[in-house]
DNA sequence: AAAGCGCACAACCGCACGATA
DNA sequence: TTATCGTGCGGTTGTGCGCTT
């Protein structure tokens, strides 16, 4: 059954609103308040919009104190830490900027910051109508059809969506850090309390800021990070061994009660998303897992955690397979992923032009990182995605 | 000059969630 | 317990303007 609209869409008015409709719906608003009814607001004042419309129209444009107009490098920064560490939460990252709406920073964000931080140009809308072919096969050989199945189609598209901006904020943090210098490094405690450590900068920021933060926990990537993640049949086959869809099943019965992870039939599954910032305890989920499936194209083996994780989601999800060379992995370049201290090595431009025997998920004396280095053998150089403590 | 394109901003849409009857 | 309502949120779309070809 579905929900009753909010209004008769029929007899609404929708499109930019006139000067004398903003007059009418401010001095109500300073005279009465909104009566904590947006609904019946618009019939009380002889307005044709939809309630929602008004709340809108009131909170990113009427209400007082709204600042309209450029961003100042502080907010920049506050929006960029903010976004490194807990995403798209506009609204949360508004809270922080007095006068900024939601709205606001997300255009913005999207319009310009982006841009500006990332050196990419945003796809235009008439772009995007024509996409990229493999996200208009719904993400590469992720699933070709729409709907229907209970992770296919909108599952594997969020999937995709959550793994690209979880690769956009990684590419922001390196930049930062090529902007701002300071160690690639960051640490995770796995206690709760106090706050772990997160990205640079943005520590000193949150604990400044922690009174004003919504619920008395910080929100981190390793909360609020469990997706669908489709696989196509032959790479649950893979990494399930050859016994069969049976077998394969037995397995993922194993594997799901070992690392919490929540198999469902061969073609599609559920499991733990794992954060950037995962305490150790999820690393070590997540060492069970991905040292139990075999990884297409051959990676396995134990010591892979969070960040390959994420990194490889990502990279199956844009390219299919992905592996080493020797394993006969497909190579992808990703000209996207750029050296931030590129100064360090020769040609300050460098790219990581593949991840063959490059993106792998190492330990030193007890300190994990994901790193990468150059296809280059002559300027071999590590570079620390990030990492986390034991 | 005109069409195409990119950009920025405002507004809309649909979903999730909590409150309540 | 369940259906409904109101609100908040994030993603997406509409639209106007200026620049480029």
């Amino acid at each position: 059954m579905g929900r009753a609209p909010c209004c008769d869409k029929a007899s609404v008015k929708k499109g930019p609103w006139s000067p004398e409709e903003d007059a009418k719906l401010k001095a109500y608003i300073e005279e009465n308040g909104t009566g904590g009814n947006w609904i019946a607001l618009p019939q009380k004042i002889g307005l044709k919009r939809c309630g929602k419309s008004c709340r809108l129209r009131w909170l990113n444009y009427l209400r007082p104190n709204i600042k309209h107009g450029d961003f100042t490098e502080e907010e920049e920064h506050i929006i960029c830490s903010l976004y490194i560490s807990i995403g798209s939460r506009w609204s949360i990252i508004a809270a922080q900027l007095p006068g900024r709406t939601d709205n606001d920073i997300k255009n913005y964000w999207n319009t310009k910051l982006k841009k500006k931080l990332l050196g990419k140009r945003a796809p235009s809308r008439r772009a995007r109508a024509n996409q990229d072919p493999y996200l208009a096969a719904g993400g590469g050989n992720m699933c070709s059809t729409s709907g229907g199945g209970n992770s296919c189609g909108g599952a594997a598209t969020a999937a995709q969506a959550l793994s690209a901006s979880a690769l956009e904020r990684i590419q922001l943090h390196m930049r930062l850090q090529g902007i701002y210098g300071g160690s690639f490094v960051c640490t995770n405690n796995h206690s709760a309390a106090p706050a772990p450590q997160q990205w640079p900068k943005l520590e000193a920021l949150l604990h400044a800021n922690k009174q004003l933060l919504p619920g008395s926990s910080l929100p981190t990537d390793a909360m609020a990070t469990t997706v669908s993640v489709h696989q196509p049949q032959h790479l649950v086959d893979q990494s399930l061994g050859a016994g069969g869809a049976g077998e394969a099943a037995v397995q993922a019965e194993q594997l799901s009660s070992a690392a919490g992870a929540d198999y469902m039939a061969p073609g599609s599954f559920e499991r733990q998303k794992l954060g950037f910032y995962s305490p150790s305890a999820e690393a070590e989920t997540a060492g069970v897992e991905m040292s139990s499936v075999p990884m297409a194209g051959g990676y396995g083996g134990a010591g892979f955690g969070p960040h390959h994780d994420e990194l490889y989601d990502f990279l199956y999800s844009k390219y299919g397979p992905v592996g080493g060379l020797a394993q006969g992995g497909h190579i992808p370049p990703l000209p996207e992923l750029q050296c931030p201290d590129g100064a360090a090595v020769a040609g300050a431009d460098e790219k990581f032009s593949t991840w063959a025997a490059s993106c792998d998920y190492g330990t030193a004396a007890g300190h994990h990182q994901l790193q990468g280095n150059s296809i280059n053998s002559s300027l071999l150089h590590d570079y620390v995605i990030g990492g986390y403590d034991q």
